[in-house]
DNA sequence: GACCCTATAGGGTTGATCCCCTATTGTGGG
DNA sequence: CCCACAATAGGGGATCAACCCTATAGGGTC
């Protein structure tokens, strides 16, 4: 039997570009998902031997996606084609263990010459995302608690209604936050809204 | 003598993307960048009868490298191709007289449909782009005060170190501030943010 | 059990923001 | 010439953010 792909990204243009390296590479390419949600409900229904995931993509960040995948179908491989060159993102996925993980401005040829290694059980990171992780050992970890406030504050709502959101109070929200500035040294909103874009700890462009 | 093409896009997947569906089209593709730079550089040295422009750049946005090429190869038709799907951006494009505007999440066929088209100098813009700027005809216009102190809220500056830098008093800034929230309706930094964050008035993904 | 960390909540101070007002200068339109 | 508006500057007030403190409850580790 034929081993099979499915490819999750929100842009059309990169899930035609990697149908085309994967058939190269001898795949079947059985489905292609536009969203976070897709992408699981497809990898349940195919049990896929490699999956291609963006990371930034709407309903469900690849993360959440992420463990999903791992528990409805163990076997299936995972790439991790990332837009974004933040560390926290790169490490976050370098943690879950994806077996492969490439950037989407990098070389096509080392993808190619990746995915029968990944096929085969080999764990490939790619040399752009080594020297990110290398570079920045240090990286601020932010609680659960926390990133969902950074979150919430990023989308504008104050303490008060952040509070309301998560059921605590105002005067917690201030505390986890003042918790936060520190950890990543900001001093102000605005300073604290640039670090977490830097970082890419934010859906930027939320799409449609 | 055949019709030549250029793609600039900083992923070199796009890159292959949309090079396939050139090919298929009938054009050759002469050359590809991977920088707003590059792009222009290439343009000016080809001068193709196509190029494919992807508007988040590294080193110069793609609404700058429109006003190059059009001055460098002025028969050169344009076709964007935009990750992001905010008005403003959009309608900048549109008032730039690109010859095609095309969202990367989009339709492929649509583009490629449309490549023939525009080759014949027609203007096509998808559907999905026509709607968004249907759905908000109305757009702050903010003055050039205003946006760059926007800008430099968002980067993390104070009021007083905003107006050091701008060679203004801290309170100046605070009118200005102020007339900007009017304007777009926030009532704090973050929704300030959180805004333009959604309209793309800021560099969110600074790239490497 | 001692210890650390997270999450919760409040008290209190300081400074910044948000937004109301007035006022001047310069520029561009009609 | 008047009007609108951008840009400048300030007064003043209400609110909120930022950050110090203490405190309790629960989870994990050694």
């Amino acid at each position: 039997m034929s081993q099979t792909a499915v490819i999750a990204d929100d842009h059309a243009l990169i899930r035609q570009g990697i149908s085309h390296i994967l058939q190269l590479a001898g795949l079947t390419v059985v489905a292609e998902a536009g969203d976070g949600l897709e992408a699981v409900a497809t990898v349940r229904a195919h049990r896929p031997t490699l999956l291609t995931l963006d990371i930034a993509m709407p309903y469900a960040r690849g993360i959440e996606v992420f463990g999903e995948v791992r528990r409805w179908s163990p076997q299936t491989k995972i790439i991790v084609f990332s837009g974004m060159t933040s560390t926290g993102l790169l490490r976050e996925l370098d943690n879950a263990e994806a077996d492969g993980i490439f950037l989407k401005r990098g070389d096509l040829d080392q993808f190619a010459r990746a995915v029968p290694q990944v096929l085969n059980g080999e764990r490939v990171i790619s040399q752009d995302v080594i020297d990110i992780l290398d570079a920045n050992e240090e990286q601020a970890d932010l609680t659960l608690r926390e990133r969902q406030i950074l979150s919430l504050v990023a989308q504008g709502f104050a303490n008060k209604e952040i509070g309301e959101r998560l059921g605590v109070s105002a005067k917690t929200v201030d505390n986890h936050r003042t918790n936060l500035m520190r950890k990543v040294g900001a001093h102000s909103v605005a300073e604290l809204l640039a670090y977490a874009l830097r970082e890419g700890l934010l859906d930027t462009n939320r799409e449609v």
